[in-house]
DNA sequence: AGTTTAAACGGAGGCGCCTCCGGTTATCCG
DNA sequence: CGGATAACCGGAGGCGCCTCCGTTTAAACT
């Protein structure tokens, strides 16, 4: 009916000005980067000055800091859903299944330090992580339904088990050596869950 | 052997000057006057002035907002403690235990606020909670065991059946009620503990 | 009492948060 | 195309955070 809706985040994106849409996008765009590079504790006018815009436009597109932080932390959770598909087409099944779970690791390693604030948008907004780890499951659970219907693996291991296998990772002691841990961990699961020829 | 430690708050108390010793005491008092009035963001600047001394002396005696919450946490948590054996002696066993209960709901109350602040300090500092709660436990546990021994309430109440039904007032939703609320759950409590004469 | 000195004080200053409102501009309409 | 206007922009300003360092002062010693 409607026209069709390219992007993923902008629901219902109610007719934007053409300036305000550019500096929305920008600002998420910028936004990303710092949280990512330096925790969500960054200072939003260093954001704004990156994007180029006044303090006072970031403020009127997102009325707090934890609404930033929200649909940055969304967007890259529907980036990597949209991945799993793409890799799906990209390589075999179980390739597609590993480098996932290696990607999937990558994004939890980021959320690391910003643990208190994600809390507080968890307490005050949960239906944001319901959705959010409904569309990662989807994602992992197509993944391994296609690998499984190919034969690469067992098909005896249930979504959530491996999904609970990889939080574990959320778990693990911060340390230097947590990303190889944390391949390890994603190597030996994969050693397991393919089938023997 | 060493000369008494008549404090309670001030384990180690380490030889500080005359003028130190007072503007900490005083910016405790007046720190918990703020947080209880206003809440935990309470400015600190504000709580300095009040106090009569310069904000670099605040953050001489507290590196951070979250060592002085929790100095003055701690100091009501004691508070809280040995009014137990205060009350008992004014007042007859039950009643004491009643009273008691009411200002640890009051005390409750003012905590609701500051969820997230204790939050934060709770994951750096568990040793804190445990010690406090170790309080609490203690001051209700010789409140409960006086008034068995008197014949005042029934024996078979362990301490922390109370206790819990006690913190579930910390759950209950926030609502202009919410104070006759648990002072009905207090009666309630209380009538079920008497003993039939 | 006077001297010394290390401990303690306090506030200026730099930075970030957030609000508010006068100025700008995309968009609509004639 | 030009004018009207509602939507949007941007940054000054007020406030709070926290640090740094020159000044003050308690207290130990002579």
């Amino acid at each position: 009916m409607a026209s069709a809706e390219p992007k993923t985040t902008s629901p219902a994106s109610t007719r934007l000005r053409a300036d305000a849409r550019r500096n929305h996008e920008k600002l998420v765009e910028v936004a990303a980067a710092a949280f990512a590079e330096k925790g969500v504790e960054t200072s939003l006018e260093d954001i704004a000055r990156q994007a180029g815009v006044g303090i006072g436009t970031l403020y009127r597109h997102f009325p707090s800091r934890e609404h930033l932080v929200e649909v940055v932390y969304r967007r890259e959770l529907e980036g990597l859903a949209s991945a799993a598909t793409e890799l799906a087409r990209q390589h075999s099944p179980d390739m597609a299944l590993e480098e996932w779970m290696r990607r999937f690791v990558g994004y939890i390693a980021t959320k690391r330090g910003m643990a208190n604030s994600l809390r507080i948008l968890m307490t005050s907004n949960s239906s944001l992580f319901s959705e959010g780890s409904g569309l990662i499951r989807g994602a992992l659970e197509s993944l391994l339904k296609t690998a499984a219907d190919e034969g690469c693996i067992r098909r005896d291991i249930e979504t959530t088990d491996l999904l609970h296998a990889l939080s574990s990772i959320y778990s693990m002691p911060e340390s230097p050596e947590w990303r190889e841990r944390s391949h390890r961990l994603i190597g030996l699961l994969m050693d397991g869950l393919r089938t023997r020829r």
